[in-house]
RNA sequence: GGAGGAGUGCCCGAGUGGCUAAAGGGGACGGGCUGUAAACCCGUUGGCUAUGCCUACGUUGGUUCGAAUCCAACCUCCUCCA
């Protein structure tokens, strides 16, 4: 059934990666004739990337996989601009140094799932601060301003979005195509790059890098983008569990990160094996195919891929242990998320709320009373009614822990130091 | 540059002098049902050293016993005119 001559392609299409593309049948034959290298860019607005990148990763891995070029752009000058893709209002400017950090903090996931290297596929990693600060602005509008017309630009999603809610956009911000466009640009030149792929919400800005290679180099270079993932249900993904799904360790940790794949809907089980694992069709197919409980099953095996990939099989088997000895025997399992609080504290006795809140399970004070007025707060397993209840060093359990949980599914221990 | 309209909580959106920490919806969180799922039902949804205090309706001032609500200036957006 392979719809497509390149092994990359049908990868692609058969494991769900791909919305839409340029020119797939002249894309299709470039990946026959060589190696084709292909960039993705990734913002430098946090200091790490989030399960959203995870999708384009993967694309990059299995384009390395089959016999191409990966090249990790890091969007070190175009994060000074901002993209407003699919942004409703302008963000604050981030400083230079924390660009800086935050490129840091990004860069190290990369070399989990990619092979970097001075060799032919050998993964590269660039910086589009590098070209883009060197720009001089008249030289710029001439050479490049000349080749996008304000008509145009106002016709793409992501104007429309901030002018339809009626919030300013700056022309900073306007910019930021014309700096996409043109690293596509300057990268076919630097590394012959013929492919960007993306998000489906990059496809604008693709589109324009491809016209401008189109008109500046007289060359055919190609886009590709993956759909935008949402759950089953319409959610988009990775919602639960109070804010982003990091994918540094030091922002979630590996035990959420498990879990964050351990409840996955049943609906879901096998795209998300397709796309965020290595299995092979054929057992994917016989995964996806169990039916109720027995998914659970999926699920975990599902956790362990992906989590061994990102952070390593020990670590994701430590995390499926502690998940199993936490949700399967009720126990206060070591490897949960753990706080450190002073002894001599705990032995005066800190208020429940403000414990839970130093854990970060509940965001405020009053949020906790409201959860242990709502019955989902327990302490070693047993639900407190009493907001003003005190947490002393007589809670602490064989272990010398204390086990904290906010529902069913969050827990933090507490470790007297 | 001129005329008119608008800016409300995480988001959308009602409110046009005290009854407003601000209707309603969405989202999020918790409970129930389950399979650590979805769907559904119920509850909660500004902060605090808490029978009270503080912060909040674009920003800054003002009127008033009292302002999201009235006035002034400014900022931003929309529509029409130039």
């Amino acid at each position: 059934m392979a719809q497509y001559r390149s092994e990359f392609l049908n990868t692609l299409e058969e494991r769900g990666f791909i919305h839409q593309c340029t020119d797939m049948e002249a894309l299709d034959a470039a990946l026959m004739k060589g190696i084709v290298t292909a960039y993705i860019g990734y913002d430098c607005t946090a200091p790490s990337l989030h399960i959203g990148h995870l999708i384009q990763i993967m694309m990059q891995r299995h384009l390395q996989k089959s016999g191409h070029k990966p090249i990790v752009l890091m969007g070190g000058g175009t994060t000074k601009v901002g993209d407003p893709t699919d942004k409703d209002k302008s963000r604050p400017l981030l400083s230079n140094e924390q660009i800086n950090a935050n490129m840091d903090g990004i860069r190290t996931v990369f070399a989990r799932f990619l092979t970097f290297g001075e060799g032919p596929t050998d993964a590269v990693m660039v910086n589009n601060d590098d070209w883009l600060s060197e720009l001089g602005y008249l030289e710029f509008l001439r050479d490049y301003g000349t080749h996008f017309t304000i008509n145009r630009m106002l016709t793409f999603e992501s104007v429309k979005l901030r002018l339809s809610r009626e919030e300013p956009m700056t022309f900073l911000e306007f910019n930021y195509m014309l700096m996409q466009a043109y690293d596509y640009h300057n990268l076919l030149g630097r590394f012959g790059c013929t492919l960007q792929m993306g998000g489906s919400d990059q496809w604008g800005n693709i589109i324009n890098g491809v016209e401008l290679c189109r008109r500046k180099d007289e060359t055919q270079v190609f886009g590709l983008t993956t759909p935008l993932l949402s759950t089953a249900s319409g959610q988009k993904m990775g919602k639960s569990m109070g804010g982003a799904i990091w994918l540094n360790a030091d922002m979630l940790s590996v035990y959420d990160y498990w879990q964050m794949w351990r409840n996955t809907e049943d609906a879901d089980v096998g795209k998300f094996l397709k796309l965020f694992t290595n299995m092979p069709l054929d057992e994917i197919a016989r995964l996806e195919a169990l039916q109720g409980q027995e998914l659970n099953e999926a699920k975990k095996l599902l956790a362990n891929e992906v989590t061994t990939l990102l952070h390593g099989a020990e670590a994701a088997a430590t995390a499926a242990e502690t998940a199993r000895q936490a949700f399967e025997q009720g126990m206060a399992a070591e490897g949960l998320p753990t706080i450190e609080v002073s002894a001599a504290k705990l032995e005066v006795g800190i208020p429940a709320p403000e414990l839970f809140t130093a854990a970060e399970l509940t965001k405020s004070n009053g949020d906790a009373r409201r959860q242990i007025k709502g019955g989902g707060v327990r302490v070693n397993d047993k639900v407190i009614s009493d907001e003003k209840r005190q947490i002393t060093s007589k809670d602490l359990d064989e272990d010398g822990v204390i086990k904290l949980s906010l529902g069913k599914k969050r827990h933090v221990l507490v470790k007297p130091v």
